[in-house]
DNA sequence: GTCTATAGAGAGATAGAC
DNA sequence: GTCTATCTCTCTATAGAC
């Protein structure tokens, strides 16, 4: 679990870069253009290249920023000696603490790199592969102690992160669910989904 | 229930909107030009518009089938006298194989119709909606009668749905899962999260 | 139904002044 | 760091011959 460097933006490349999130995230990369992302900065389009070299380099950096975060947060948890279904568990509810502390970008994160390109694109799915990898470890580990039913590992670790990355399409905020809310339901829907009939339980 | 009333394709429209599903899936319909489509189908760009009066014409037309076709296939089963839980596992199982019939207008079912513009738009949302909600209604019947856990229908109904959605995005044939692996594996999971503990089967 | 030709708009990106 | 000006390319779509 390597850390991922990045290095600090200045604080107009931050303003720059936070609203070309908001931007490709509600009209999609390709069909936003930067006389779009210029008119929201109230700059003209050719500036925006002082900041940053092409389109492409904006959505890496959000994507790859985001990346970062999710692996920072959630990865930790995979370890240590407590249970797998607790780790399991806190490791969904960081998933959706970042998600939602991260709206924009995490719209991006599950969507919009697609469209990145070589060799930004391999570098990417080799930082995705490596955040379910921990995802799917949990699930073996709990496998292999009875917690969980057998079930295939990479297959349910899909599922399961996408039964939560609908949430950055669907959220209002202004709703009637607050995050500790949204945390449960995941989590009971999830755990519900994994867990083994226990004896002890039953009994 | 009202059914989606579709005019059958010509022969050569037909052709064209199966490369054009292709297209749009794997390149994302802002991305995919009419010039990638003609050359696919071995003709100039303006021959195109003699079968279909603009690009988002090809999207409506794609993504409104596709739904026509979850709608016929799997909104019947939403009713009857079974069980909730029988209900709505013969759904998934149903939803699992429209989809993996139609993978290519899956993707745009599920990614590219936001695209659309209104009035489209307001139409084709209608149409997810009541789809959606053949969903929450079992679901509801479910909780009422004991059988399904006090979730939130709705919330719940978005979680399922999107689980599988991640399929057409990393389903490949050659895998070593079947068509009847990933329905099983759905299933288990999905009723896992869902299924109150049922005192009966613990005695 | 396909073609050639092209209109007309908008895209990403660069050069060079300030 | 932002500007004006512009290059070059690609896009959707149309007109009209065959």
């Amino acid at each position: 679990m390597e850390t991922i460097e990045l290095k600090t933006l200045s604080p107009r490349k931050k303003q720059i870069l936070e609203s070309a999130q908001a931007l490709f995230s509600q009209k999609g990369y390709v069909a936003a253009s930067m006389r779009d992302l210029a008119e929201v900065l109230k700059i003209k389009p050719a500036s925006l290249y002082s900041h940053y070299t092409s389109k492409e380099e904006m959505l890496w950096e959000i994507a790859v920023r985001c990346a970062a975060e999710f692996h920072e947060v959630v990865l930790p948890l995979a370890q240590g000696t407590d249970a797998p279904d607790l780790r399991l568990q806190r490791m969904i509810e960081a998933h959706i603490d970042v998600m939602m502390r991260n709206m924009d970008a995490s719209a991006i994160f599950f969507e919009e790199w697609k469209r990145l390109e070589e060799p930004r694109l391999g570098t990417y799915t080799t930082l995705i592969q490596q955040y379910e990898q921990a995802f799917i470890g949990v699930i073996r580990e709990g496998i292999e102690g009875g917690i969980f039913r057998t079930v295939k590992p990479r297959f349910v670790t899909s599922m399961l992160l996408s039964s939560m990355n609908w949430i950055h399409q669907w959220y209002k905020p202004t709703g009637t669910m607050t995050q500790t809310d949204i945390q449960t339901q995941c989590v009971a829907f999830i755990m519900g989904g994994l867990r083994a009939e226990s004896p002890q339980e039953r009994a």
